[in-house]
DNA sequence: CAATAATCGAGACGGTACGTCTTGTCTTCAC
DNA sequence: GTGAAGACAAGACGTACCGTCTCGATTATTG
């Protein structure tokens, strides 16, 4: 067998030297998470996360720039999206539920995280930057995505654009989340959806949910 | 009256000891507030308020537990309440430009400082306590009177309680001033304010129906 | 009546305004007492000695300019000399006595406060001056005048100066003391002393305790 | 022999890591001497020494636990015995040359330097021990192989210990450096060392005689 | 007896240095 | 080339004392 073979179609172009190492990558996000759950973003070390995840200083650093950009992968690894949305009754089911299931995931570890990533963004442009590409901009592209869905199904007759629609269901869920001065609890996010629903035209209020 | 009456009446407790320097005080309030002007409270270091204030580190420790608490101080000495709540015109009016007056606020410098601060306050549920008795629930309770002045007067119909109405209408404001993904501006307010507004209330819901 | 006759010969021109409190005197003195009874000079702080005496600061300061000077005091307020020159038997009985007596008062908590106070000295030629005078100084005067006296006994032949001859009876103890590499013992006084005065000339030699 | 014999002859067991810095270990010492010059080791401070020295406090504090510490090992470092014990003619020679060239060096900087660390060390027993045995010892015991050469040539035949002899020799002289009520001049010098040395052995003694 | 004056306590103040901690980089050897 | 180990420069942390100061209260002498 010649090299050339070896080497074959589907391969891609392998680099030289020693191959990054899987398990560093992933004990490193565990580390992360792991401290995460006993103290602030803030308050943890990359020193701590590196002796955590039995990994050298320099192994952290010559993949993430910052404890904030390596938080915000650790998260985005662990999550895989808890709060997806369903298509299964009316578009107003699918977003509604959807908003239920983000407040149940924000209740727990993962708002904590959530809230110590925003944070930590508020001292650097940049990592807020790289915050909306790698998260809320995603969200909030599949979000409207939905919405244009119920739009189109005459559920929202608002000329109300897309964003400012996302930020009335949403935003008082986050002020919740970082404010906290009130738990995000099932009646208030019902609360918050009933509201935005019932506004958008009367066909809305007529059909809020008259396939069931 | 006697001598010895009026310095019974009069005589404040003095304690021993050297006064506090009023000046130390508000030096280090506008040193605070230079800095912040330049950079996130997180990356100001108290050496450098100290400095900035002419003022040695100790005295600020002596007065302030962290930076987070001092920077309250800061802000809350300075501001002053720039969004009032102003009985002029109906209710609804009283509380539409009280809510357009605060965006217009949050959009410039005490926007910026406010986000610092509740940024902080992630990382410290004490200082996050200081920051709701001191600054957010003395704002939220101040609102509430009004909603209830609203709610007598019969512009909100609604059962939904204070805090919620609160949220609805503040949430998304904090929610951009946080999260940073788009702009405080005036028709975004206009649009939230009008959809809670549009909403509660029979007169509300009456003047809904005649689009269709 | 004349100025000068009221102000009679034993009256001392006592000053107007508060005289100055014996009792917070005594009571600084016995705090630096008591403190170097638990540690080194070098780790007793001012604040601790005025806090111990009852006493405010700005009192130790107005007294004394630092604290090893406050220790000198302390130290020679409270020791009134437990080593004196008895006269008793020869000349050399009373030297060789005082000599016993100094090492066993050093072997104690006069050694370590006198060891103290001599390495805080160190760090200040004007210390080392005002201990030399209040000390040093009138230790050495009172010994010499025994010299002399051994001298004129013929018990001291030797033509070597008085300062050497003192150096050479108490270097050796003060070296033990200070450099803590063995202890002071009463045989090793015997043999410095002993060693000393057999030296110096036959008579001596001769006569070391004929009397008795 | 082949490669794999080689390496395991000749390999020194490397550790990990970066190794320690030699460039920073010189001009850290440095930095103390030159420091010493101009005040007292109690005055300098160890941010001062790093400044000096262009190294950061942590590599200090990394390496040394204290500034006498560091102190002690500057000094040794830096002087490698300036005055040694000669072998030419007599052992009394041998001895009193040494004596006299320590006396040299006592009179200038290393007298400072260690007079300084001397003090220093009053404060802490730990450091004391540590000068004990990086220095007073090991120079004790080389005196101590000349004492006993002396005693076995018949110079000394006195039943004094080794410890006390060297106390007698050597203990005047710290007295003076340490108390600096005088100076240590080679005529004091002379007189210990010839008072030492007349007393003890029989030819000594024999030779006193002669005078009366 | 009032005025004057020094002392006292309490404790705030501007400074300085402490010894620790973390950051992000660098240097070495091992794989 | 990647990784572990760990030294390094930089610099902030929060604490502890320094020696000074500013008060009001106290305690003496002088007028």
């Amino acid at each position: 067998m010649r090299k050339s073979d070896s080497s074959n179609v589907t391969r891609k172009p392998r680099n030289p030297g020693r191959p990054r190492s899987e398990s560093s990558r992933t004990s490193i996000f565990s580390a992360v998470l792991k401290l995460l759950a006993t103290k602030s973003l803030r308050d943890i070390s990359i020193e701590e996360i590196a002796f955590e995840a039995g990994v050298s200083k320099a192994t952290v650093y010559r993949w993430w720039s910052n404890k904030t950009q390596l938080a915000i992968d650790a998260f985005l690894n662990d999550i895989s999206v808890k709060a997806p949305f369903v298509v299964r009754g009316t578009i107003t089911d699918t977003i509604v539920s959807q908003v239920h299931a983000l407040a149940d995931q924000y209740r727990g570890r993962d708002g904590e995280i959530l809230r110590q990533i925003i944070a930590e963004c508020q001292a650097s442009p940049e990592d807020m930057k790289i915050f909306h590409q790698k998260f809320l901009f995603l969200r909030r592209e599949e979000a409207k995505r939905y919405i244009r869905i119920a739009r189109k199904d005459g559920v929202i007759a608002s000329k109300l654009d897309d964003d400012t629609i996302i930020d009335m269901i949403y935003g008082p869920i986050y002020y919740r989340l970082l404010l906290r001065h009130a738990r995000i609890d099932k009646s208030f996010v019902k609360s918050i959806v009933d509201h935005v629903f019932k506004q958008f035209g009367p066909i809305a209020v007529a059909n809020i949910r008259p396939q069931s």
